[in-house]
Parts: C-alpha cells; sequence; structure tokens
DNA sequence: AAGAAAAGTGAGTAAGCACTCACTTTTTAT
DNA sequence: ATAAAAAGTGAGTGCTTACTCACTTTTCTT
C-alpha cells in the first residue's frame, strides 16, 4: 500500500487542473460509489471497469494503480476537509470578536454537515479506510494532530479567556467536544446515513444544547 | 459473505462447549491479533497459519472457512457485549432505586471500559467490520435497536421522571449520550489505542461531568 | 486534411487467494 | 495393546485479482 505518499500526492493534486474525460468521470463516480459501499479491499478494479461502462485497462491508463485510483477520490476531498475549518473559521473568530463559542459551534457545524453531506460518499470511503487502514489510518493521524488540532486548541483558549467556557483543560475540553462531534458525523453519515429524522438546524441546535449544558438538571438525588 | 448466519451463530455457540487444543488455541489467537491490525479481508489464512505455526489445513479442518473463523472470533464476545449492561446494570437500577443517573453512568463505564480493555482487539475487529461488512452490519444494527435500545430507554425515563435529566425527547438524549460513548470507545479503543493518558476513574468522571453539564459555564456573552 | 498525441481497449499474465483431500500423527476408548 | 476417532498436514486446484501491452480509436494541432 501507498507508504509515505499522502501528503506528495496532495502536493501533486494542486498541480494538476486538467479536466477528466467522460469515461474518467465515470470511473472516478463508479469507484467513489463502490469503495463507499464495500470497501476499498472488497472493490475489484473489474467490477469498477463494468460499473463505469470502460475496459479494465482504462483504469490502469489513467491512474496506473488501485491504490492511485483511491487517492485520486480522496486527496481532493481531504484538501477541502481540513484547511478550510482551521483557516477560515479560525480567522473570522480571531479578528472580529462578535462570535460566541455557541455561534462559533453553530457556524462550524452547518459548514461541515454541508460539506459532508456533499460528500457523504467520500466521507464514508475515508472513515472505513482510517480503521481499515493502518498506513492511510498512520499518515492522516499525525497530520490531524499535528496542523488541526493545535488551531482548534488556540479557539477553545480564546473562549475559555471569555469565560464562556469551563475551566477544564484545554485538552480535556477538546477531546470530549471532538469526540462527541467525530461520533455525531460517523454515526449520522457512515454507520446510519439514510436516517433522515429533524431537520439540519434542529439537530444542530439539539448538539449546541448537549456540548454547552449536558443533559443533566444539576438536581441532585435524594 | 454469511447471510443471516449471525443469531445463528450465537445460538449454535451455546451448545458447544469442548474446550480447544493448543494449535486451535495458537489459530484464534494470531487471528485475533492480525484481523486487529489489518482487517479481516487483509488478512489471509495463509498469513494467520505461519503466525500460528500450524498448516494452513488445520484452520480449515476445524472452522471449515475464513468466515467461520471471524465468527468464532467475534460470537462470544458479542454474547457478552449486549445481555450483560441491559440485563444486569438494568435490573440493578430499576429494583434498589438508590442509584442517582451519575452512578448508572459509572457502573456501566466501568464495567464498559474494563470489558473492552480485556477484549481490546476483538472489539476492533468487530468495530471495523462493523463499518467495513455490510452484511454484518445488516445483522448487528437491527439486533441493537431492537434489543438493546428500548432498555436504554426505559432507564433514561425513570431518571426523567426523577427530574436528574431534562425534560428532553428520550430519543434525543439517547441519541446525544450514546454517540458520545460510542465515540469515546471507538476513538479510546480503536483509533488511538495507545494514547494510555489519565487514569481510569479520572476519565470515568470527566465524562460524567461531560455528559451532565456539558462544557458551558452557561455564562452568556456579551 | 494529415500527422501527432492522447485516450481507450481487451486478451493475456503471474501471483495470491480460499479451500480440498488423500494421507500421517496423535489422542481416546476398551 | 489395539482399534477407532480426532487432529493435523501440505501439495494441489481452480478462481479471482491487480496489472500489462500491443493495438485501435478519438481528439488535438497546424
Amino acid at each position: 500500500m501507498f507508504k509515505g505518499s499522502l501528503l506528495e500526492a496532495m502536493v501533486a493534486h494542486a498541480s494538476e487542473n486538467k479536466k477528466p474525460t467522460d469515461k474518467q468521470q465515470k470511473i472516478l463516480e463508479s469507484a467513489i460509489r463502490i469503495f463507499a459501499e464495500k470497501g476499498y479491499t472488497n472493490t475489484s478494479t473489474s467490477e469498477i471497469a463494468k460499473a463505469a461502462g470502460v475496459a479494465e485497462g482504462t483504469i490502469f491508463r489513467k491512474y496506473g494503480t488501485k491504490d492511485n485510483l483511491l487517492l485520486s477520490v480522496i486527496v481532493p476531498f481531504l484538501k477541502d476537509l481540513f484547511p478550510a475549518i482551521a483557516e477560515g473559521v479560525f480567522n473570522e473568530v480571531m479578528t472580529k470578536d462578535i462570535l460566541s463559542f455557541e455561534d462559533f459551534l453553530r457556524a462550524f457545524l452547518k459548514n461541515r454537515i454541508d460539506f459532508f453531506n456533499e460528500n457523504k460518499e467520500i466521507f464514508q470511503i475515508v472513515v472505513k479506510e482510517m480503521l481499515y487502514n493502518t498506513e492511510l489510518r498512520n499518515e492522516m493521524l499525525p497530520f490531524f494532530l499535528e496542523n488541526v488540532s493545535p488551531r482548534i486548541a488556540k479557539i477553545i483558549n480564546v473562549f475559555k479567556e471569555r469565560g464562556e467556557l469551563a475551566d477544564f483543560p484545554t485538552r480535556t475540553i477538546q477531546k470530549m467536544v471532538f469526540t462527541f462531534i467525530g461520533g455525531y458525523f460517523v454515526s449520522n453519515f457512515v454507520l446510519l446515513p439514510e436516517n433522515g429524522t429533524d431537520s439540519v438546524d434542529k439537530e444542530i441546535e439539539n448538539i449546541i444544547r448537549f456540548v454547552m449544558n449536558g443533559v443533566g438538571t444539576g438536581k441532585k438525588p435524594h
């Protein structure tokens, strides 16, 4: 499996901007759909070729290997996944200090839920392969922990200083909030993707209320 | 892949009680270790045989198929996973009404964290295959939603009536709490299994505090 | 319109896979 | 001690897999 090539692939992706042919588009669409449903390892290139209506050789002419086809699917997604949040929202919060932590959460959740809804299948692929594929996990986790995590910590510290967040260790707050939000995304977009329950806005308010106040009443028993 | 055989396998497991030979034990141990690390599909039977120091035929003499080897690994785990909580703790809470929801959570978390620590690798296998393997997911999810979920709902209702839990819809509370606890288990035992941060007791208190009160101060900005 | 470059094809290939089976070794029962 | 049953073996089998390559078709350039 691809060793040390995720970052390379992300850099390479930037300098590559030719638009795909119809058949290349079909290949990508079929790959995304089948990878998302059955997982990368359980999907054969011949199956993708058949679904896309192309010869198997066409896949390999363009992408070289099956690994590289997977990278071609997930790299554009990953490039959108991390920086968009960290840069955009971060700056917005830090410069204009009009936002409360609730407003920050609201903007963040709206933004990411829209993004995952638009890229549901690729998100499913990434989550599945994160768990299943040792190399991919070993490339993505450090990247996240080094690049994204510190920015989140800064945001939390800002709101702790403003007195909006409890005076727990930043690490603890970060872990709790992101475990919950991550769990929410995975359970809603990967585990139970067809449960279209409440409206998105209502769901967001539920999440915010839980993150800020929990489910207790504050009343002690007996 | 195994169709409709999970429940069958769980029933069959009950009436099967011969102790395994040394080699059978080695096969199970190797399978668990390698399945957990690389995933079921990425693991070949020849690799398991080599790791266990047996001939490949030995695996198939005992287990028949690779699928059945996976079932032999996860069925005993699943039989412990669901009923233990639902039956045991449930009754304890409902009869003696000495426990607060916090105490219930504390007992529940202690119990399950111990269980997952003792069966960490099998838990990793189950989580990975839940996401990766369509058939297994389609067998386990309904089972959970039908058998476990209603019991949890009852518990939540009891504490709602006692005024310890906020008057939100039971479904909402259940979803929030279990998304969070599920996310916690997955991130601690599957995604980052080697992060031995704080003591377990301290972690449990953090979880309870977050579930009950969230991370907000209640103070509104400006 | 002609030549070049790019895209697409599909039969073919070697390697790896889950699984079988005739056989040997070990354990159990009498 | 001996026969029967159970456990273990490993070379072999047919199938699927990712990938190749000589070739054809389409698109681009001038």
